[in-house]
DNA sequence: ATGCGTTGTGCAATCGTTTGCAAGCCAATT
DNA sequence: AATTGGCTTGCAAACGATTGCACAACGCAT
């Protein structure tokens, strides 16, 4: 900047002010300086700016996997997410910084907050860190998460009906005269708690007992998942329709099913959550819950700015669609 | 920082020199200042470090969409390829910071590197870039590629070997007893050239003369793909194969090709690119040629880092794999 | 007592911006 | 001619770390 500033022949100040559109430096001025910046190829180091104004003009995106066996960001969903999350922050002239946080040691999220490399985050995901969430939001304002509403809840979160979708889903199955619906996901994560009470209110509401040897724990990763369908089957208890947590979790029993000589829908019906971009090409195409990442997007980022802004604004809670496709019989 | 130096008595270059675990400092000082900066939740100001450092230990994820019409990163293997990424970069103890470029006016590259936001720049994908990659490599050496190789090209890239990965998959179809065998995909961005390049090759090497009217320009996007697909269809032009530059657009190419009644690989075998995570689970399982990226990750970070330590690294060319399944007969 | 390493600490400059405050300049008013 | 006020502009002080250099303290040999 002092290089642009002696070739114009005036102060850094004035460069400064220039750069920054300030009308106190007249037009004709302002346009000169602007020229020649452009012409010597000088840009503004973010480092210092950020360091002076207090202010970084970056959001972060958290993905935690605290409660995952594997170590990647691999769930399509969570990438679709951080794909509009990324477009829709982009939009509004802030930078993006990913933070993929498996450790998490005690105070991760306040080291990641210390560190002043951005003016707000992004949470994408509860993990099993609820109560994480709930300690920093205490303190800090500018912080959505997306996830499971929960009832002890101090943090802002933006995310489906859980309960309610789940329900759809396993009415839906119940309504096709499905009765032993077998449940396939972790508790651990609010996400899956909800939806496994939604399965179980959808069931006692039809007066089915919901049995317990008919859950069984998948985690989001392919492999867990595809295990535990195995294990469910080689358990031997009778089954004619399974709600997957997630997609990739429902596609991964349906190819264990199909590895056992079942047929879907025929023999199992099976029902995933998200609607993620697997799911339309699934084989069969998957029914499944429609989390509308669009809307979800738009919704956090409009909430976070709101909040960086000062404002206090509440949780928001978006509605399911149930998609009905060929894996679960009409 | 002041107030733990202050807390610990002594001066803020001892708190620093202790923070950074300089050796200059004895064991049990040191220590004793790292638990009082834990205790008060003390956290080093990034921005100031970085300022001071001039390195922000933060590598640039830079996904180029200048070629495409969507505005948003959609495409599984994009997506996939940030998650392994950025896997690789944090276990590197480095920060990610995303950048979706989509209006490209020119010197974007330049500003990026100028904000001196970050250490070095991993690009997803060529686009339509290749220049202005090539005038930047001149004055800035960390600086990765995933891409096509190209003859005239001055920056360092990893990437399938796309001529022989897509000879590969043509071949296959050629054995299978197809003879007319469609393209899908644009040819702006060199990789998709180059499958283009290695779907002709295989062709006249079978004696098989490519007609232009077999190829129709779809991006990587699935409406495009589907358009391109219909109106394939539509020109009434004989095929029996279809090879597609992405798996993306391979299904999109499959979901026309059923809307029209025609059955794959019955009527028509497909082959996709990419092996993402859609293809395995795709109505039919998806034939495509598989890009490992895994290893691309590996390799691209590895080389990144070596590049910013200083290193002058060549480019570096993966085998393709060509992965059978139900989308293409035997 | 003096000289000389060795070790541990602090001073102060520096990184590249932004911005409050003051001052210079010029025209208009009294 | 002096005062006022509006525009421009620059000075210099931050922002919060890191680090070269100097110096103090100490033990030990002379």
């Amino acid at each position: 900047m002092t290089d642009i500033a002696r070739l114009a022949g005036v102060s850094t100040s004035t460069v400064s002010r220039a750069l920054a559109g300030n009308p106190l430096i007249p037009g004709p001025l302002r346009e000169q300086i602007v020229a020649l910046a452009a012409a010597h190829g000088y840009v503004i180091n973010q480092s210092a700016r950020s360091l002076r104004r207090q202010k970084t003009d970056t959001v972060g995106l958290v993905i935690p996997l605290g409660h995952e066996a594997g170590q990647l960001i691999s769930d399509p969903f969570f990438l679709e997410m951080v794909g509009r999350l990324s477009d829709e922050i982009t939009l509004r002239d802030h930078a993006v910084l990913l933070h993929r946080v498996v450790a998490t040691q005690p105070g991760w999220l306040d080291r990641l907050i210390g560190a002043h490399r951005v003016d707000g985050l992004l949470v994408i995901g509860q993990s099993d860190q609820h109560q994480t969430l709930n300690a920093v939001a205490a303190h800090y304002a500018p912080l959505v998460v997306w996830g499971g509403h929960l009832p002890d809840q101090a943090y802002c979160t933006v995310g489906v009906d859980n309960v309610g979708g789940a329900r759809m889903a396993v009415e839906h199955l119940i309504r096709t005269g499905r009765r032993n619906i077998a449940f396939l996901g972790v508790p651990q994560a609010p996400e899956v708690a909800l939806r496994h009470e939604g399965y179980r209110r959808a069931l006692s509401d039809a007066g089915i007992s919901a049995s317990e040897a008919l859950s069984a724990p998948a985690h989001f990763t392919t492999e867990t998942a595809y295990d535990a369908m195995r294990s469910l089957i080689a358990s031997g208890v009778a089954f004619d329709g399974v709600f997957a947590a997630s997609d990739v979790i429902a596609l991964a029993a349906v190819r264990a099913l199909k590895a056992d000589g079942r047929s879907v829908p025929q023999d199992v019906s099976v029902v995933g959550f998200d609607d993620s971009s697997v799911a339309r090409y699934g084989d069969p195409p998957l029914t499944t819950v429609r989390q509308d990442l669009e809307t979800a997007a738009r919704v956090m980022v409009d909430l976070l700015f709101r909040r960086m802004a000062g404002e206090r604004t509440p949780s928001s809670t978006l509605a399911p669609e149930l998609i009905l496709r060929a894996s679960s019989s009409r």
